[in-house]
DNA sequence: TTTGCACGGGTTTTT
DNA sequence: CCCGTGCAAA
């Protein structure tokens, strides 16, 4: 038997030796997925000899796409660099560096690539002072737009549908005229030309004799697309995912993709992956139990021949500083055990959760990473600096100008700007350009020309020195490190120069003149989202369960579990969504899964109050509620406030104004306010004041 | 051109 | 509570 396929199981092998036609292979959390991709691929190169640039991976991140190459190389003799392994993205920008003069539109090779923020700045400058675009907010249209581009559909109202057709028009014009494409543009545009140019299409399907697709269950529609279209004439298409893994709808993704591809390959065959090496069987009770709630599902069931087994934790705690304490304690607890930081994961629904664990752990002085915020891409510092780089290559993008010219203060102003930008359109030239023939005042003109001198001038000064150190030079030239010294900006400068390292680390794929160099380096960069992160300091880590996807702890907690926070009221006819985020939340834990849950919640301060998360009760867990901090008295009151709550509904919702309650911990209050959605200001006797109560809440009861 | 204040709104977000 | 935004005044 080949080297490569033992060691797996009978499935897996089955999955990596399948090679021929179409094949889904469904993963469950923790089956080994990554495994078989890279297996496969392996397989593919050392067994059957097939060529590695005949064979195409796409993954939806960076992170992905490096894990899969790093286990790849360990498995056969060949620079995975050559191969096609990347995510949808960079291999669209990839083929667009190639292809995009098919397209027609004057696009050139060398475009740029906006990022979520560039594209929202340039929908400012559309709508600008334009009456009829008054109630266009431009986050949203970038997101409308961007969901366009992705399903095809839209989803808006009458004030949008009368200017849509317009506003994309003059979005779509407006990048053509900075030879810039959004993140979409690059998978909408390469779509467009295989759809269109059939020399391009054959040329393509018949180099991709293999093609990969991991996480499939959130693929968007035009990716559905570019999949089809790809291996529309080999047809040895393998994809693989999870359907009960798919959290990413509001992006875009469509489960459907799914039953999509097994009526589009009729002859499909199709793999479960259901052993999961991950877990212990209580995480995968739960997780099971909990995921059949979901309607429309092809049934799977996760089991484990794992024999370590540790019950589940959920403990109700009465405010969510309690629940803070708890998550410290039960940390230390695990110290002593023997675990590292590392090995701990606090994950939660949204990123506001952070908050009450970052105070404690400084207070107690526990080491801890807080993922997600600005990434360190999308940081003013680092854009900023960008911006300058990418002025210095190419002195005629407009974009880079803008968000510099006055950063340091230079005293160029919106006005002058605006007037530069004028003279600039009308002549078709660019805004450095226009530069030597706008009209402005003479001191504003001496400030313009200096700036346009400067830019010229260390474009100059990139040929006499090494990368590094014209980055340098670059920084101080420009009076931007200056002006970081001055504000006393310590972190930003770490930034800035955590960017030279960066560079450092990559020089060696680059090759050329200084200026190739440094152009290819911003385009590669322009596909980047996360900076590397330090993986050598023990620190527990906190992250959002969107962030966590993909990944595994050993022991995980789970907080924030209340009714309205998660499953999160904003969009409750998604429920089945909120539900796959839990699962794929509890199936991160390897061996210790905590769940929590605080009936009184001090969030975006206020205090609120919750009922538990009906997720826990969907996992069978409130039998084996521990309770181990406080008496056995709670586990009544968590177990009671399901049924109360539950009857508190249809019964017990008459309140009126003025009226008094009693309130278990604030004593007696009196109605102040009845709001929408069974929320009550009710008002306490000082210190606690005027809270907001859910009717029907246990924890009140009439007077 | 910059600064200061009042106001509103605040899931998740791989690229 | 804390941030980003928008407008008015210096």
């Amino acid at each position: 038997m080949s080297d490569i396929i033992k060691g797996l199981n009978e499935r897996q092998r089955e999955a990596v030796v399948t090679t021929e036609g179409p094949l889904m292979v469904m993963a469950g959390a923790g089956s080994g997925k990554t495994r078989v991709l890279t297996h496969r691929i392996a397989y593919l190169i050392n067994d059957l000899g097939v060529y590695p640039s005949n064979i195409l991976a796409v993954t939806f991140t960076n992170k992905a796409a490096k894990e899969m190459k790093d286990r790849i190389s360990k498995l056969v003799n060949f620079n995975v660099n050559a191969m096609w392994i990347s995510t949808f993205h960079s291999f669209c920008a990839r083929f667009l560096r190639k292809e995009i003069f098919a397209l027609k539109k004057g696009y050139t090779s060398n475009f740029i690539i906006l990022d979520t923020d560039d594209s929202v700045k340039i929908i400012k400058d559309i709508i600008k002072d334009k009456a009829e675009f008054e109630r266009v907010k431009p986050k949203e249209l970038q997101g409308i737009i961007s969901k366009f581009k992705n399903t095809g559909n839209l989803y808006i109202d009458d004030y949008y549908k009368r200017r849509f057709d317009e506003l994309y028009a003059r979005y779509q014009e407006e990048l053509k005229r900075l030879n810039a494409l959004d993140f979409d543009d690059l998978i909408l545009y390469t779509v467009n030309i295989l759809e269109n140019d059939l020399s391009v299409l054959e040329y393509y399907q018949q180099k991709f004799q293999y093609i990969l697709v991991d996480e499939y269950q959130d693929t968007n529609n035009i990716q559905f697309k570019l999949i089809n279209l790809l291996a529309g004439f080999h047809r040895n298409l393998f994809i693989v995912g999870d359907e009960d893994q798919s959290i990413y709808s509001f992006r875009g993704a469509e489960i459907k993709n799914i039953r999509k591809f097994m009526s589009l390959y009729p002859d499909h065959k199709i793999i479960k992956l259901e052993q999961n090496y991950r877990s212990t069987k209580p995480i995968l009770d739960a997780a099971n139990k909990l995921i059949t709630f979901n309607a429309e599902r092809i049934a799977k069931n996760l089991f484990t021949e794992n024999s370590f087994s540790k019950d589940i934790v959920y403990h109700s705690c009465e405010t969510s500083y309690e629940e803070n304490r708890y998550v410290l304690n039960k940390i230390k607890e695990a110290l002593r055990n023997g675990n590292s930081l590392d090995d701990i994961a606090i994950l939660y629904r949204n990123n506001v959760m952070s908050r009450g664990f970052e105070d404690l752990f400084v207070v107690e002085n526990i080491p801890y990473t807080i993922y997600g915020g600005l990434s360190f891409y999308s940081r003013k510092e680092i854009k900023d600096v960008i911006s300058y780089l990418r002025l210095i290559v190419d002195p005629n993008c407009d974009l880079a100008l803008k968000r510099i010219i006055n950063e340091p203060k230079r005293s160029i102003g919106a006005t002058t700007l605006e007037k530069l930008e004028i003279e600039a359109k009308a002549n078709n030239i660019s805004m450095l350009e226009a530069i030597s023939t706008v009209n402005v005042n003479s001191g504003t003109k001496a400030k313009l020309e200096d700036f346009k001198k400067l830019i010229l001038s260390l474009r100059e000064d990139l040929n006499g020195l090494s990368m590094v150190d014209f980055i340098e030079h670059m920084y101080n030239k420009t009076g931007y490190m200056q002006m970081l010294i001055e504000q006393k900006e310590e972190e930003r400068i770490d930034n800035i120069k955590e960017l030279l390292s960066v560079f450092k680390e990559q020089s060696d794929l680059y090759s050329g003149s200084n200026l190739e160099v440094l152009s290819e380096f911003l385009n590669d960069l322009a596909l980047r989202t996360d900076a590397d992160d330090d993986n050598s300091l023990e620190k527990v880590r906190l992250m959002t369960i969107h962030q966590a996807k993909g990944l595994e702890f050993k022991i995980v907690f789970v907080v924030g579990l209340e009714q309205g926070i998660f499953p999160s009221d904003r969009d409750l006819d998604n429920l089945d969504e909120e539900r796959r985020i839990c699962y794929v939340a509890v199936t991160r834990a390897m061996r210790e899964l905590y769940l929590t849950s605080a009936s009184n919640r001090f969030i975006y301060g206020h205090s609120e109050f919750l009922a538990p998360s009906q997720f826990i009760r969907e996992m069978g867990l409130i039998k084996i509620n521990k309770i181990e901090t406080k008496s056995e008295v709670k586990k009544y009151e968590s177990k009671e406030a399901y049924t109360t709550i539950d009857k508190a509904k249809v019964t017990n919702d008459d309140y009126a104004i003025g009226e008094h309650i009693i309130h278990k911990i604030y004593g007696e209050g009196v109605i102040v306010n009845i709001g929408d959605n069974k929320i009550m200001d009710v008002a306490f006797a000082s210190p606690h004041g005027v809270k907001k109560i859910l009717k029907g809440h246990p924890s009140i009861s009439k007077k």
